[in-house]
DNA sequence: CATGAATGAGTTTTCATTCAT
DNA sequence: GATGAATGAAAACTCATTCAT
């Protein structure tokens, strides 16, 4: 695509960016909705939504990278975002958590608004890390540690 | 200070602004680590700790700011704030982790280097959504229900 | 017509546009001249004339629009259009002058070169003021003031 | 002057030129204004003014030609110079036209608001031929039949 | 040493022109 | 021939860096 193609579709350069970015997430939340609803038990839901968020970012870098660090980029673009795209996948996690704590399967006193923050806080912090680390490791492994802080937590119960 | 005066001190205008962090970052590194020390059970320090970053940020917006949108906006500059002072910051809680596994206050079976990087992202996203948010609202009323999620995670385990 | 159709046709868009200038500028000359030839006294062709110059330009205002302002907007164009087109409405002017000359009807030691350029000058100025003017009025009513002017002059003769 | 260095005084580059032709066109006119008074008969007056109109063109040939063909270049630039700082020079014209009438010079039944464009008009064609010519010609000696027309007008009030 | 106006390399944007359909 | 989406060269603009004061 040449240089002066993009002002045909749109305003400027950061409104293509936004455009791109809006785009690609809310075909990722499609997906990812739809998968999660194979799932019957709020848990499993919950878990495969974890490891496939894991499992996109692994197999495309490069998104990962675009996602992680360009985004971030322009103060409009990270606030266009936080504002619209990221509140769905956050609303995709609130769902899921209403529904265990219906279900009786998560902790009742739990505050959704908060919880759904720190799982995608959790494991966007687990990516970052993954894709400016100079060792190229498994992200896709870090799965089952992930999932076990998420769901049982640090203090150990039976102490 | 004047534009041309930050070329005596610092080679670019990058420099500078990783020298701030670094100098921002370390001193607050030190004063938790200070704050974090006058505890003795593993489970206050990190409690204190989370307090504390909480408090930190809701006091200086700008600084909140500064760290949660405009450092992310050079690629280069997040990256080697990832791998140096940040890493300070994981290691501080990555300590506490360690001694309260050891002291069985934790449970045995966590992975530390990944429960850092839980909780530096859980928090982490919890003062984002808090900085582009066009409301106003306080940041350290979130400390009861985040550190509740991170200490005893999501699922009911007496269901 | 589409975009890319005038590349069959024109070499480019300057010569799309000093073609469109040429072919009505010639239209209009062959027109005026034609009604001017109607009248026998050269007093009354000037009267025509100036009379017609203003009545076109008021019923077509974007045409006037094209002329005053858009045709100006090429140095090229303005000085191609200038040396040849606008030359033969000059022409139209001088010869009219000349007859009335030889006729004693005009001052004999007329510099008719400069005549015909003040003849076209003014109404050219008065048009343009009729353009850029954001109140609409009657541009045909300036005829009897403008006619006055240049048949008569400012000096008062009688005083 | 640098590129860049306009966009620290200027919003965009038509504001500079908007900002050029101001700034000239004041001083010009208040080197005429100046000129002007130095005169007590408006005849006087009137005929000076013409003849420092086209001297200062004469000995600034590029400011003529920026005049007479630049400022055409763009619509905007055309319209707001013609009604602020273009307007100005009508109403020095339009103040010594006035005055005439007043003290008998000019003829009663003028119509101030079309003479001023009248003889603008006239000047600035004779102007725009000697800056579009080939031909190097004197354009200070165009002064005499110019102010003879526009004094005198055309018709033989002998015949 | 400090300053901030000026710089110009790099980036963004425009718009006349092309060319596959 | 006609079309209009795509092109890219040129123009406009930005902003980190320089340097005369």
């Amino acid at each position: 695509m040449a240089e002066g193609t993009i002002y045909i579709y749109f305003k400027n350069k950061e409104d293509l960016l936004i455009s791109i970015f809006k785009e690609k997430t809310r075909e990722t939340i499609e997906f990812l909705k739809s998968e999660v609803q194979k799932e019957t038990n709020p848990l499993d839901k919950l878990k495969r939504l974890l490891f496939l968020h894991l499992e996109i970012f692994q197999k495309e870098k490069d998104l990962a990278r675009l996602y992680q660090l360009e985004l971030r980029q322009s103060v409009r673009l990270t606030t266009e975002y936080f504002k619209v795209e990221h509140k769905e996948y956050l609303d995709l996690v609130g769902d899921i958590i209403n529904e265990g704590i219906e279900k009786g399967i998560f902790r009742k006193n739990l505050n959704t608004s908060i919880v759904k923050r720190v799982i995608f806080g959790a494991i966007d912090e687990v990516i970052t890390t993954w894709v400016v680390s100079s060792k190229e490791y498994d992200l896709v492994s870090l799965y089952e540690p992930l999932t076990d802080i998420l769901l049982r937590g640090l203090v150990d119960s039976q102490g």
